[in-house]
DNA sequence: AATTATTAATGGAGAAAATCGATTAATGAA
DNA sequence: TTCATTAATCGATTTTCTCCATTAATAATT
């Protein structure tokens, strides 16, 4: 269908209101020429005479008061959908898509979303727990926001900033002929008992790199697929295992008959990061996010 | 303030949903470019970034989706106006602002306004008695949008179709010296017997015009505000006066104790006639509307 | 790793439109 | 009659819109 365009709308209203077309043409900015002319366009595509006029006189015919009616809500309407777009946004104000890896997220979540909710009263935080490759998938075909990962990874075209770094640590279960003592090579414990998270968790691949192992050393019915059961799996005995600092702390975790000891590798182990699409256009609330987490765990 | 263009928020729409800048281009029969350019000067103008897009990929803001939205109901406001329009309104439906002279009104409305109604469902006919002056006044200014006199008067620039024509009797008080008879000269009349209505009924001016005489014959005391009281008059034995066909075939009149008679000089006296500005826009309509009330009155 | 295909942005040329200024014709008023 | 007012009209100009061709970036495929 052929519509009007807003500016013959504008100008209907104002004759209509006027009855007279050279003072609508002066309150549109234009000639009267031009209001004129722009009328009987808008006279001919809606096939309808919207204004009697003589030289002496405009009446507005029922159907022109009628549809000046309807466009001056059209107008209006714009005119509040430009506002709209104009509304001077809080900051991190909305709805914001945030994921988070399994090995991060329990341990993170408790200890800065309250923080978070209340530095910034008007965002509404949807989560989504999965492994790094699934949250980078819905990353970049925008089911996400943004995502908490864990360094190092592939970025793709991505862009980050890292608001955390932590050690891992050996947890043997109580008892354990290594469980006692100061920082250990990760060269002098045991492959065989070392178990691990299943395939797709990163901190499987972390940890593995910080002690240049081979993931084939391990048996796979020993994967856990929690951080909690592979704790679990260590105080009853079957093995060793690493944690990050996080876990570590973790009220849950400390509960359980394990020992931990760092490792005499330095480093930070692994970094947390919130990493969005170059393309994001808040990019700005962010950073302010992680700035804001980084300034929770820096305080405990 | 600025306002986009109605073009602009369609590519708005069209994009979000198919997020896809070639396909939307497709859909809405323009290049590519005409597309991206259009929304790039959307965003500019609104200050916001309604799309993310890379290369590959394009994904809606949360405020793109939002205004899509907003701008899907304007578009679709302004297709609704569009369709009004063009309405194809039955002739003679919605309102007709009429005005009828008092020597005319009540004896002819009775007669053709249930035909009218009953032919012209949708017709609200809004009705205004008043002198032909007045109503040409109003008239002219757009108050009403037609009106029913009685020839001759001046026109002015008004169209008008005429739609019956009578002649005028002399009416006598019963039992007056000329109260028997046939057809009787203007001339035989007694002037000073003359009564008349008071200034600006048409009517007067017509009665002295047919039987030429002047106005200044008459006593003012014994002018009458209307037919009724002045038939009254007439059959209290004060004086003669003349009345259209119409007045004498009025059941009301009939009841009244006077005598009629033709007057010889021949011809239709008066002319009722529907007029209209020149400029209006519902001519066809109300051509429609004389022909029907002619219709009525000849069938009776 | 190199190649190919896809896609949004960009620049320049041409077409379409909107607008203006000047004039005209009609209308009422003095 | 003459004058003032006013909407329509015409031609010229400016602005906007649109297209085409190309580019740069990105994935997918070889």
């Amino acid at each position: 269908m052929n519509l009007p365009t807003l500016r013959q709308l504008h100008y209907l209203v104002t004759v209509v209101e006027l009855c007279h077309f050279g003072q609508a043409a002066e309150r549109c900015f234009v000639t009267q020429s031009t209001l004129s002319t722009a009328i009987q366009e808008l006279e001919g595509l809606l096939g309808a005479q919207l204004l009697e006029r003589t030289k002496r006189k405009v009446i507005p015919t029922k159907l022109g008061i009628d549809l000046a009616n309807k466009a001056r809500d059209i107008i209006s309407m714009t005119e509040r959908l430009v506002l709209d777009a104009q509304v001077d946004r809080k900051p991190l104000s909305g709805v914001l898509k945030l994921g988070v890896i399994p090995t991060i997220s329990p341990f993170l979540l408790p200890k800065v979303l309250p923080g978070v909710r209340s530095t910034f009263q008007d965002l509404e935080l949807y989560l989504l727990e999965d492994q790094t490759q699934n949250l980078l998938e819905r990353l970049s075909a925008g089911e996400l926001d943004c995502a908490i990962l864990a360094l190092p990874f592939d970025l793709g075209g991505l862009e980050q900033q890292v608001f955390w770094q932590e050690d891992f640590l050996v947890a043997f279960p109580a008892g354990h002929p290594l469980s006692e003592g100061g920082p250990i090579a990760s060269k002098a414990l045991p492959d065989s008992e070392l178990l691990l998270l299943e395939k797709g968790h990163c901190l499987r691949d972390h940890a593995l790199a910080v002690c240049h192992m081979k993931a084939v050393a391990n048996r796979a019915s020993f994967q856990g697929t929690s951080l909690y059961t592979l704790v679990q799996m260590v105080a009853g005995g079957q093995g060793i295992t690493f944690l990050p600092e996080m876990a570590v702390n973790d009220e849950f975790l400390a509960q359980n008959q394990i020992a931990v000891r760092p490792l005499s590798e330095k480093g930070p182990h692994r970094e947390l990061t919130l990493v969005w699409r170059a393309s994001y256009h808040r990019k700005a609330d962010l950073a302010l996010l992680a700035d804001c987490m980084q300034g929770l765990l820096e305080k405990g």
